[in-house]
Order: structure tokens, then C-alpha cells, then sequence
DNA sequence: CCCATATGGTCAATATATGTCCACCCAAGA
DNA sequence: TCTTGGGTGGACATATATTGACCATATGGG
């Protein structure tokens, strides 16, 4: 027997609708409370009017509270959010499409959060909540998490919540640094999430691309050589996607490289290596820490990427990517993946 | 899926109502196909016109079919409407019973849990997270709740979750200590509920059952006095409903006041009263804490209890509960309390 | 041929939703 | 202290939907 809720789609898609706005507006004000009317409105698509009718109408059902600098669920408005999330995801279809995308990229699993991340800062935010959601649910015992860095990343280690039994967790910076963004760096985002999470974590303080002298001396050095040996005996690996040109970009690549990666149609890269659109590895940047083939006997592969512009990134990297990677990427991202 | 219809009734009040209406309408369409609208209309008693719309979307959604004859369900109509009968039966049924039961107890609302407490213990537990999540949405603001003890209380207090944004909590005991039990006194379910949802507690180390002589010096002292001073400005008291003479032996109640008890057909107990199937006050222990003429003034009132055994109890304490309250209780009772 | 019963169109009345504007409150910053 | 920007909430005209009422018309059976 069919659900409920596909029942319902036959029988009352125009709830549904309904249903679909009050569920954004939830969850928009739950990213930004407290919010007024007006920047919400905005973000939303509607006209304040409207938005301001449904608002009366969750404020009625004390979903939501408003006070003179703005609104902000109530206590049973986050229980009632937390719980439309599944069922949303049921009703726009999404869960069919996590499974395609799934299948279609060869990987374990696919989660994707309503939104794009290009568009909307929030979006990335429940990246990091989803992602983080979902590490909750793979710890277990004993866990060193390997970490990259970027952004989105970030988002993650904000997301993640000190929980009372947490398991035994080391955090170890999968790479060195890249560029001079300090927040977004690996081993800044381990700290993070080592430090939310009441956990271990180690530091890789080198440079993220190296030079072969370089690299066979650090290599060698007892503090480093640790930190590398604990990497590879991660079980879980957590990592971003990133857009070929702009981390060239960030990593401050030299001129010919660059022109080597437009001439071979880089799009993606991940762990240091770049990919066109098939998949193939154009280039690859030496660095030290994981490499691209010690995924295949890492336990849980998590990667995390959204925005329309990162699909092609993500695509190509999951030509690569091992089975037994988790994406977590957003609706955007999804749907140009699903063509 | 009951979960999806305890969101929409808060999202979306009146989906169970179209739902219902649109359902009627298809079962009545494939009893009587082909059909005019009057006819439909005179049988299900609405105007033709609201009809007429409804018959317009059902169109749409071709679930029914309509030509110069009369309307007639389509393949996928059929198929819906068979898949809705059992959904309806259920969900309408909970439903429906909810709002007789109110209304026969003369109560603002009742809850019922499928199952019987008394064959299960794992319904007590649902009783217990029905209630929590009811009273959650009771919380705005700064909130007093009085508790009574009992082992069903027990388990609201174990199913309560600690949240991040709590309201500013109180919680006292609605009466002191009963019986030999700690688990199940107000005092400690008080405690494990403040500590649960990390809000203030307050404790009554009285016994609860005192003589003329105690009792006038017992509210004379200070610590005491706050106390009581608290349980009267409590906007909300949640308590159970006992059986009578499982309460009396708990209470180890003397032999000539059992047999008092017995005499008269005392059936429920609640906040030391003892009340006969009429709902007469039968028998009364003088107890420190929230008195029967108390609640009238307190704005929410939760009564919970569960079971085929507690039915008559609950009958005969509701005969004098006030109108303001809200039961939950289990679908056996309820069945019991409809007769 | 007419009647009963059917759908579909139309249009005014009415209810509801929406756009627009404004008053006011409060806190941060000049 | 004043201003400003962000917030809520009230008011009201106007658009848009819903509903009620009535009629045109098709069709099949007596």
C-alpha cells in the first residue's frame, strides 16, 4: 500500500503547496531568527503581504513567536520543522531523486537539501547540518575523521553539536594549508570540530603543495610523519569538492599550470588532483597528506558540495569517487547532476 | 504516517477536513455512478455549487471522470479511493473519537494513543511522548507546571527532550510524598523533568497525607510556604488519575477508611480525592498541595492516564474536572469511556 | 415531443487574500 | 540626544476566489 503522502499528492496537491510554503518559511526563520518580515520576504520570492498571512497563521498555531525585533520558532515550531524535513522530502520527490542520483553517480548514497547554495548562504548551512547529522550517525567507538578544508567544510564543523555520548573521536587535517584563508583551512576546521564535539584532533603544519625535496624531508620528520600515519588510518573521511579554476585560483597556481588546466578542461578537484569532465586526472598538485587511491579502504567516504556551479565539479570527481562515498550536495546541484 | 497527520494538523488545520470532504466525495461517486451533481450534492449535503468545485479538481486530478451522463470514477480514482478507505478509517476514526470523547467528558480536548496500557507497557511510554510533545506546545514564556506523581507521570518525564531554546520552566510538586516508591513521586518526576528540559525545580518533603495538627504548622513554615505559594500561580498542572482503591493501599490508608472507600464505590482518585462513578467526592485525605477547587483558576489543566482498568476512574474524575482540561489517554480507555 | 436528468456557462454577491501606506517601537550609532 | 534602520501591527482599498443562483443545452426514454 502506498503512503500517506502519495495518497495525498493525488488527492490534495493544493495543500500540499500550502504545506511547502509554511515548511520554507520555518525553515528560513529558523536559519535566521530573528528575522523581520521584510529580509525574509525577500530571501523567500513572496511579497510581504503574503508572507505576512502565513506568518499570522503560524503564529496562531505558536509555530513561530514574534516579538519586536523579529520572529523565531517556538519550541514546538523546532519539533514540528525537524519533523516536516522527512516528509518533505518525500512529498517534492526528493527522496526518489537522492536514490537516483545515487545510482547515477555510482556512489552509496546521495542526500540533498532543498535550495541552492549559490543563491542562498543558508542553503550551505544545512549542508553542514545534514552532513553534520549524518557523522553523528556513523560514529561509532573508536573514529579518526579525516578533514579537508573549504568553506563549505566550515559550515560543517559550525553545524556540528557537543552530544553527550559522544564516542571516541580524533579529528586529523586531511591536507596542509591552501591560501591565506585561515577559517577555511583543514586544520582550522579540525580544531573546530574537534573542539564542538569534545574531541582529540592533531595539526599538519606544512604547506599544502610541496616541492619533491620538500616533501621526502617532511616526511621524514617524526611530528609530521605521526599526523600522516594517522591520516591513513582514518575510517572516516570527511572532504569538499572544489571547482577547478578557483582552487587553482586559491592555491595560487602559476601561470602555465593554470593554462594547462583551462587548455585540458579542468572542472573539479578533490585531495589535490584536478578532473575534466570524464573523470580523468589532468593534473595533480604534490601535497602531503591523503591521496586520491587511499580512499578505497577507507570505511565512510563523506563529500560534501552544493551550488550549481560545483555540479560539474561533482560530477566529475564521482567518476573517481569510491562506492562507498556518501554526497551530500543541494536540490540545485541535483537536478543539473540528474540532467 | 500518523506522524505526517500530527504535523499537518498543526501546518495545515483543515487538511484532514478536505481530505475527508474529497474522499466522501469519491466514495459516494463510486456507489452511485454515474451521477449528477444535484443528487451527489443532496446526499452529501452540500450546496451544488462547493460541489461542483470539488468535482471540478477531481477532474483535474482525473480521478473521476464526467461526461454527459453523470461522473464516474477513472481507473486511478478507483485505485485512490481504495487506497484512502483504509487510511480514512483509521485517521477519521482516532480523530472523531478525540472529539466525542471532549465532548462527552465536557473537556477542552482528548488525546488518544492507539494500544491499551494495561496489555502493553510500550503504550504507557507513547502516552508519555503524546504528552510531552502536547505540553511543549503549551510552553511560551515563563511557565509554572505543577506535577502529581504516578508511574505514568514517570514516563512523561522520561520522554521528555532536552531542548535548546527552552522556555523559562518552574516545576513543582502538585502534593508530597505517596507510598514507598521514589521513582514514582512528584517530587522526583519534578526533578527529572527540570533536569530533562534544564530548567528550575522546586521540592516538597511533606508526607502527603497529614493530620489537622501537622498540617497547620507544616504551611506556616517559610520553605514549605514558597512552595505552596508557587503551586497556586502554576498556569499548568499535569497529573494522573488513580484507581481508588489501588490508590488507598498505596496510601496505606487504614482499614476502617478502606472499607469506607469500598462502601461507597470509590472508583477514581485524583489530588487526594476520592470520587465514586457519579463523581461524587466521596472520601477526601487532607494533603499539603494543589487542592481540587484549585484548578479552576489554573489556565491548563493535563490529566493522563491509560488502560481499560483506569476507565472508570477517569470517568468518574472527569465528572468534576474542569473544563479547561486536556486527557490523554489510550485507545482501550477511550473506547471504555464511549462505551 | 417532452420531461427528467445531466453538464457547463455566466454573473453578481460575498468572502478572502493581497498591495500599500503609515504609525509606532526599539536599539545602535553618530 | 537625536537619527536611522530594522522591526511589528493596524487600516483600508483593491484584486482575486468562492459561492449562490439561474439558465442554456444535450440526451435518452416514455
Amino acid at each position: 500500500m502506498s503512503s500517506f503522502i502519495e495518497v495525498s499528492k493525488k488527492v490534495l496537491p493544493d495543500l500540499l503547496e500550502v504545506m511547502q510554503k509554511r515548511y520554507d518559511i520555518l525553515r528560513q526563520v529558523s536559519q535566521m531568527e530573528p528575522v523581520g518580515r521584510r529580509s525574509l520576504a525577500g530571501i523567500l520570492g513572496m511579497t510581504e503581504r503574503v508572507l505576512r498571512g502565513e506568518v499570522d497563521f503560524l503564529k496562531n498555531q505558536s509555530l513561530i513567536n514574534v516579538d519586536n525585533n523579529g520572529m523565531s520558532l517556538t519550541e514546538s515550531g523546532r519539533q514540528v520543522l525537524s519533523e516536516m524535513t522527512g516528509m518533505m522530502k518525500e512529498i517534492k520527490g526528493i527522496d526518489i531523486k537522492e536514490r537516483l542520483l545515487a545510482e547515477k553517480l555510482g556512489i552509496q548514497k546521495a542526500i540533498i537539501v532543498p535550495g541552492n547554495t549559490d543563491e542562498q548562504e543558508s542553503v550551505k548551512n544545512d549542508l553542514g547540518k545534514e552532513t553534520a547529522s549524518l557523522m553523528l550517525s556513523l560514529f561509532n567507538g573508536k573514529n579518526t575523521i579525516a578533514v579537508t578544508g573549504g568553506s563549505t567544510m566550515a559550515k560543517v564543523a559550525e553545524a556540528m553539536i557537543p552530544h553527550h555520548l559522544l564516542s571516541d573521536l580524533l579529528f586529523v587535517p586531511a591536507r596542509g594549508g591552501v591560501g591565506a584563508d585561515l577559517n577555511n583551512q583543514a586544520n582550522t576546521i579540525c580544531a573546530k570540530m574537534a573542539e564542538r564535539t569534545n574531541s582529540a584532533y592533531r595539526t599538519l603544519y606544512v604547506p599544502d603543495v610541496v616541492g619533491n625535496d620538500m616533501y621526502q624531508s617532511m616526511i621524514k620528520e617524526p611530528s609530521i610523519k605521526e599526523v600522516l600515519q594517522q591520516i591513513k588510518s582514518a575510517n572516516i573521511v570527511l572532504h569538499g569538492i572544489g571547482d577547478a579554476i578557483t582552487m587553482a585560483k586559491r592555491r595560487e597556481t602559476n601561470e602555465s599550470d593554470l593554462q594547462k588546466l583551462k587548455g585540458a578542461c579542468a572542472v573539479g578537484e578533490a585531495f589535490g588532483y584536478y578532473f575534466n569532465e570524464a573523470g580523468e586526472v589532468i593534473h595533480r598538485v604534490q601535497t602531503i597528506g591523503l591521496q586520491l587511491d587511499d580512499l578505497e579502504g577507507i570505511q565512510h567516504v563523506v563529500a560534501v558540495a552544493g551550488g550549481i556551479s560545483k555540479a560539474k565539479a561533482i560530477a566529475a570527481y564521482m567518476k573517481r569517487a569510491p562506492k562507498n562515498t556518501v554526497l551530500i550536495t543541494d536540490e540545485a546541484a541535483a537536478l543539473k547532476l540528474l540532467k
